[in-house]
DNA sequence: CGAACAGTTCGGCCTATGCCGAACTGTTTT
DNA sequence: AAAACAGTTCGGCATAGGCCGAACTGTTCG
């Protein structure tokens, strides 16, 4: 008996350094050309095609041509959900540091978006202040917004109507924290208002996500989220209560 | 700027066709040795006992000495949930049907167990049947079984307390069937019961499942799902509705 | 004690596949 | 029209890594 040879495709395809890197920098949901992936996995373009067709023929990428460019993308959420769940694997299998920390890993570490939502440390700490003010509950199972959670969260501007099909709120495990930040509709939209609002900036060629002046106010104004130095500071349940949300500061600029 | 490494890592170890098909036969949640993988692989037991290693020092596998014998199982969960989600990928991906089906892939596709849940066409007609029944309530974004459910499953000899730790009731896309299936506790709960009742046996060296003639009959009384020819054959609610459950015969035989 | 067996390690073979540069198509710019 | 650029295809090179058999350790059993 022999396994499904497509597992076996699938994974030899992501098991590669190069391919990888494309797929990662994928993952943070925007289209990139051919030249630009070559560029993020450091090989030449001939190479990069090369990769990048076999990653579409096997349905992980779809590509649309536009002008002169190809610009690709990662295929589905599947595919993201995948990705995902291998790297949840395989932050658990790393022998406690053995490779030394680059910059970017700390900046990734710090704040990325995963596919569609935000992760890392700062949206775990979105989400423990969601949880902690009653917004959300979240369990190993689902997540449910609570009625005051749809007030807060209109009132931040983020609109959950009409609810789509997709997934609505969810947990989601997060390789770098070992904790669970939100995805789903609610992740998703909530990451769309932060780049709204200005307060996240995307670094461009990579995934990782930089919190702006205005963005480390707000988020501290209105999720009480302290900001130092680039770390989450952990902000306990007295302090959070002990404060008033200035939610009407952020609507009328 | 470049992936994590061990993403890579972990991808390119499942993307080899003899240790994902070792991989794949330790789905079923047992503990096997290193012989028998080398059988089920097809490949020779020193060159098992090299991919084997690999996997255990990755993190996949983890190995238990006993007398003379090795025992490999899966790890955790998580990495149970990798494979899963990946298969998912592989399964979008297929091309419609390029590999003839064996009949191996027939025997999976009719029913095999997830780790430690039901999968496959028997696994969603189950699934179907309680909810349809009223008694699971499923959702894209979580599981839950209702009070009329808990009497049920109780009552099919199903002790779903105490509640551990451990996900409850979740759902899981089934990657030959597109649907979902009930994976967690509730899904791990039902499958040791199945097997309890001499219902369901598992084909040495592989995942598949077989359903016994007690079983066969049984499905149909308990959860009215009707089985033709190893096909199972859809049951409109009208039908349902109109038979009334037999559990007394179950439960004193 | 010696035979049988599970498992591992080692050395050598061989194939699959990643990589590049060069040459080509097609698009945009000057 | 020529130059610049995105993308692809092709040929050839180099290496990683899968595979096996042989030899070894350790356990079980006659």
């Amino acid at each position: 008996m022999v396994a499904a040879a497509n597992l076996v495709e699938v994974a030899a395809l992501v098991g590669d350094t190069a391919r990888a890197t494309m797929l990662n920098a994928l993952m943070g949901g925007q289209s990139l050309t051919a030249t630009e992936l070559a560029y993020c996995a450091n090989i030449s373009r001939s190479t990069a095609s090369g990769h990048l067709s076999k990653l579409v023929a096997a349905g992980l990428l779809t590509v649309t041509h536009k002008r002169r460019f190809s610009y690709y993308r990662i295929a589905s959420p599947l595919v993201a959900a995948m990705l995902e769940s291998s790297k949840v694997v395989a932050a658990i299998d790393m022998p406690p540091r053995r490779h030394p920390r680059s910059i970017n890993d700390d900046a990734l570490r710090f704040a990325r978006s995963c596919y569609d939502h935000l992760a890392g440390q700062l949206g775990v700490a979105v989400t423990d202040a969601l949880v902690a003010m009653g917004h959300i509950i979240l369990t190993d199972e689902g997540g449910e917004v609570t009625p005051s959670g749809e007030r807060f969260l209109s009132a931040f501007g983020v609109d959950l109507k009409p609810r789509t099909r997709r997934i609505f709120c969810q947990p989601c495990l997060d390789w770098s924290e070992r904790r669970y930040h939100i995805k789903g509709l609610v992740g998703a939209r909530i990451l769309d208002r932060l780049f709204e609002l200005g307060w996240l900036k995307s670094v461009p060629g990579g995934r990782a996500l930089q919190l702006t002046p205005s963005g480390r106010r707000g988020l501290f104004e209105i999720f009480q989220v302290e900001i130092e130095r680039g770390a989450v500071q952990p902000v306990d349940d007295a302090t959070r209560g002990g404060r008033q949300l200035k939610l009407s500061d952020l609507l009328n600029p």
